[in-house]
DNA sequence: CATATGTCCTGAGAGC
DNA sequence: TGCTCTCAGGACATAT
């Protein structure tokens, strides 16, 4: 499931390929499957990319962004199965769009690949795309707020911390794998409502933020059981084998040896903790 | 307004 | 063996 690790893996895998280059065909691919979510159509998207140059590949919260130099930016959204492929998809059926960059190079093509298809490809004009990443549709980027962005954002809901950090209006970028790790390595209980945090919880859940995400970056991302998640190459990532709790219930907790990693549902999600080392009441 | 639930979708695994 | 059922969850829509 791409969350900020794997999705920033894609940009910069994609990037050097990607960026400088003249778009010369997007088109549809794959067959079995229904099509994939696309605005505005297959038709106005070609018409207002092909000849254009990329201008900048980037990420914005869980969305790999290619910028065009007329001011029009693709936003693709992965959701729970896409990826952004440079060659060899994990299956030809579940490819979605292709786009062919003119001239010769290494890699000419990039695809969206997709199994589940629960993915979107938009083409926003500059306005559209304003709107999406200033409009308050997103919070903070988790990469790079501040702690006082967390303390402030935390304080405003009584939701339970695990389901606050999942809410990309109030931060960007985590999702449910991602969360369990970091409220782990802050030591805070996962169903403690975020505006009870103190202001040093907070920010052990910051510091935790950037530690965990950097470092699942670093391991180019989490490739789960089902193998679902690949980089650009069509590669495992490395992360999910330093993995704390996300999927290890009744695994030794790796902090304390004593306990054992529990799992709970919380807003229909599963939740991994230690309920030793993420106790409620400190002392 | 804040919070909670339902929906989309496919493949894996369980159970009979 | 082969069928049906349940589950996984990111983002959005709808309900309370």
């Amino acid at each position: 499931m791409p969350e900020l690790p794997e999705v920033e893996t894609m940009v910069r895998g994609i990037r050097p390929f990607v960026e400088g280059r003249t778009i010369a065909a997007v088109r549809v691919c794959g067959c079995r499957c229904r099509p994939i979510t696309l605005f505005p159509g297959l038709k106005s998207m070609a018409r207002r990319s092909v000849g254009r140059h990329v201008a900048a590949v980037r990420r914005i919260a869980k969305r790999v962004v290619m910028e065009l130099d007329s001011g029009d930016a693709f936003v693709i959204e992965p959701r729970m199965t896409g990826l952004m492929l440079l060659h060899d998809p994990p299956d030809p059926e579940h490819l979605r769009i292709e786009w062919r960059f003119a001239g010769r190079r290494e890699f000419n093509s990039v695809w969206f690949w997709d199994r589940r298809g629960l993915g979107t490809v938009r083409l926003l004009t500059a306005v559209e795309f304003a709107e999406l990443s200033g409009g308050g549709l997103l919070g903070p980027d988790a990469l790079t707020m501040t702690a006082n962005d967390l303390r402030e954002r935390m304080a405003a809901t009584r939701r339970p911390v695990k389901v606050a950090l999942l809410d990309q209006r109030l931060v960007a970028g985590i999702g449910n794998l991602y969360a369990s790790e970091i409220l782990h390595v802050a030591r805070i209980h996962p169903a403690v409502p975020a505006a009870r945090l103190t202001a040093p919880q907070a920010d052990r859940i910051h510091a935790a933020t950037r530690l965990v995400l950097e470092d699942a970056i670093r391991h180019e991302g989490s490739t789960l059981g089902d193998g679902t998640y690949r980089n650009v190459l069509n590669q495992n990532g490395g992360y999910q084998n330093s993995h704390r709790v996300y999927d290890r219930a009744d695994e030794p907790c790796p902090t304390c040896r004593r306990a054992k990693v529990i799992r709970i549902v919380q807003a229909q999600r599963s939740t991994f903790f230690c309920p030793v080392c993420q106790r409620k009441r400190q002392h």
